[in-house]
DNA sequence: ACTATACATGAGTATTTACTCATCTGTAGA
DNA sequence: TCTACAGATGAGTAAATACTCATGTATAGT
């Protein structure tokens, strides 16, 4: 069975409870003409007259009598629904929950964090390291922040900064690597999520890639970090993210040289989130964030 | 606070319910796809993700899971309040509730129910002589039949037939009138609601026409017959309407002529009627009887 | 590896909706 | 008698709605 627009049914609530439709027209903010035409729709879809025309006044029928009551209560249920509906979502607008791939949060995103509060002091964010994928969907997280090739379907993936790889290791390894060939007589930190990368990094210098003698598997970039730092191999890393182990000498960068990486960090979330204010306000800030860092100046 | 669509939420009830996008089109006739996209579009409206996608299923999300049960309950109690109206005005449209001005009641109308309740046995009809206007809209009337001249504003008015005008009396008084201009000398029956109508049948003559000598008020025609028969008077009367009077010698037209009147026969409802099945059914078979009356060849 | 399943998405289109504007009609009150 | 009030009606228009169709993607099962 087909249910009369729930604009015409609001229509009829009003001019019911109110028993003038140029009150109802005042209450909605609609010209009388309009209500007269939604009455005169919703009487003729029903085939039933809802109001007696008495000169200058309306009253309800025996019908409208009879069908205003139960209209009032579902309209105001849905009304009151939405309207929860809308201040739970409000309230969870308040804050903000985020999956961050850790690399990325270590190194970039947590130093800024207490920029963001100082901006923002009324939002509370929440935030969790991970490179789990789509758990942002089963866990209620607002966005996530990933590492990747892009792009992830039903997504909106914004682009926050590119990657770029260098060959780094501890200065005590740097005497033995006077070439590129000489790397894979090294041992090698890998990550094992994306096992392709030396290869890709030899590729894009024209270099035959083989098997290493020896090689180290880690699960994200933050752990290749620490065990490169410790002398254990040589890592794949971008420069602009050590910086400062860079500039004290804790590791050198043993060509002088970055290669843009086929995989760059992105800001994802669900399409149907892109109302949200609080995924809007933190994607302003950090794309700002990032324009303002001199060193991503030409990463964006 | 303005609303989604009804038929939005009844698809995300659909949906929820079914926890299935597939059933839920089903269930509503519609592809899947109409249900992904109004789903999404509720999602964006309201600005919260209601399902989880889940490979190929889908689950409520936490908001979907608070707005379900009672969105639910809005759509049940509309629809069910509409169903009841549904039923309640079909109920009223087994009945067929009219008033009908005295003199065709009787004349015409009565003399043909019996036809109407053989062709239609499960349809009961309630009938009221009257010529009180309006009071159709306040005592529940589903039409009414008038004779006047129309149009009633915001009233579908269905001519039912012509009215024409004869100078009509008893035999026993024919005998002092000789010409039009007699007729002032006797006593004229006078219908109170048209006093006009003597004067316009004069003039529809070339006549003068002047007080008569004597005259008799009544509320309507059919009292107006009844003392013309009893030798009171001449009156103006519709010589198809008392065509067996008139067979019979019991009364006579002075002149042998009629006249067109101003006014005549129709049938009026509120516009907003002319979808109830009711008088869609009566007004085509009073529409078919009166054209199959010899005596109404002309008056249609 | 192939097929079926189930949701997503974009483009396109016909239909419906939701008004406003101009005007009318019939009181009610001063 | 005139003015204000309140609902009715028709015409017109912009916007929204409600799909379908074609296609894509990612499993799940054989």
């Amino acid at each position: 069975m087909s249910l009369p627009s729930l604009n015409s049914l609001r229509t009829f609530e009003s001019a019911a409870r109110l028993k003038s439709f140029s009150l109802a027209a005042e209450e909605l903010f609609v010209s009388p003409s309009a209500v007269s035409h939604q009455i005169r729709q919703l009487e003729e879809r029903l085939g039933v007259s809802l109001f007696l025309r008495l000169d200058r006044k309306v009253a309800l029928s025996e019908a409208g009598e009879k069908y205003y009551p139960q209209v009032k209560i579902g309209i105001e249920t849905l009304l009151n629904a939405t309207r929860q509906l809308l201040e739970f979502s409000s309230e969870s607008q308040s804050v903000i929950k985020m999956s961050v791939v850790p690399f990325f949060a270590t190194r970039w995103l947590l130093p800024k964090l207490e920029k963001f509060r100082q901006a923002y002091p009324e939002w509370q964010l929440k935030m969790q390291t991970s490179t789990v994928a789509s758990e942002f969907t089963q866990q209620g997280f607002d966005l996530v922040i990933r590492r990747g090739t892009g792009p992830w379907p039903g997504m909106v993936d914004k682009l926050l900064c590119r990657e770029r790889l260098a060959a780094v290791c501890h200065p005590n390894m740097s005497a033995e690597v006077s070439c590129i060939e000489d790397l894979i007589k090294q041992p090698l930190l890998i990550n094992a999520k994306v096992d392709s990368e030396w290869q890709e990094w030899f590729e894009s210098q024209q270099r035959v890639f083989s098997t290493p003698a020896m090689s180290f598997d880690f699960q994200n970039t933050a752990q290749i970090l620490d065990a490169c730092l410790s002398g254990a191999g040589v890592a794949l890393i971008d420069p602009v993210m050590i910086r400062q182990e860079l500039a004290q000498g804790k590791l050198i960068n043993l060509f002088e040289l970055s290669v843009p990486s086929l995989r760059h960090y992105y800001l994802v979330y669900p399409k149907a989130y892109q109302e949200q204010s609080n995924i809007q306000l933190f994607e302003r800030w950090i794309c700002a964030e990032l324009a303002a860092d001199p060193l991503m100046i030409d990463r964006l």
